[in-house]
DNA sequence: TATTGTTATACTCTATAACTATA
DNA sequence: TATAGTTATAGAGTATAACAATA
């Protein structure tokens, strides 16, 4: 046997992988996912924690069930990150206004201050990472994406 | 109390996450994949086996470690998938030529049966995904992608 | 009958520590 | 001393079934 048979592989051809969009999607989210989570970590956040808690900034009243079919969560899995989030006073539960069965979020004045500060440090990353790209390039990029997954 | 005091949210705004690249860029990467987990399931193949069969494909002798830094993925984590694709008799593995310590992993004839069906599926896939925008923006996307995680 | 929120639970994925054999 | 591969195990993330209360 001759090294001609079984020879290393001295650098890795990873371009078939590469030429594909969901691979390039994937490391591309898991590249910024990655510093989020560190930049997060003085809030004590997770990415999906800062998303549910974005959504009810935005959308006082917001239901759990609003917030699961937005986010891709499922029902069971929510419930324990809207009690954590109300148990560190973040959020409250106030009786829906037309639905007995449902219950609307809302930021307590402590989960408002916490948000500001958050979602000033997600603006400065997202400016982070839009900074490898142009202004326009940006918007391109936003745009096709949305178009993959739309 | 009236009922301005706590609306109803009629239409989730999510605006603000679909601004942040990162987000966009997860839910386009988890959008392709739930095709490709669909797509794949006839080869009983997830996304990482087929990423770790491709790569062995174009890298024939690639070893674990090689595996692990090109992927992302945790060696103890790579054991099982490694020692399930061989006990299918898609892969095996042979001696490293020049250390005793590795293995140099290479498919088997069924193996590379299996993945010249499983790329063309793929590749199929890919013109559906990439055929929701022009050639030019499919190519742009890619290379704003990787100006991303690069 | 369908939906909201919930509990319990199982399964998958990911992460860490520690070991062996070899470099 | 460092690295490749491995084992065991813990934690996080994701999934389904089933229930009470309300629509």
């Amino acid at each position: 046997m001759t090294g001609k048979c079984v020879p290393a592989v001295e650098q890795v051809d990873s371009s078939y992988l590469e030429d594909l969009i969901g691979y390039n999607a994937r490391r591309a989210a898991l590249s910024v996912i990655e510093v989020f989570l560190d930049r997060m970590q003085v809030y004590n956040l997770r990415p999906v924690d800062f998303s549910v808690l974005s959504l009810i900034t935005h959308n006082p009243g917001i239901t759990s069930r609003q917030l699961c079919s937005t986010l891709g969560i499922l029902p069971p899995n929510l419930v324990g990150m809207v009690n954590a989030l109300e148990k560190r006073e973040l959020i409250m539960r106030q009786p829906h206004p037309r639905d007995g069965r449902a219950m609307g979020l809302h930021l307590t004045t402590p989960g408002q201050k916490l948000m500001r500060d958050a979602e000033r440090t997600a603006a400065e990353l997202e400016a982070e990472v839009a900074g490898r790209l142009t202004p326009t390039e940006s918007r391109t990029l936003i745009r096709l994406l949305k178009k993959i997954y739309q």
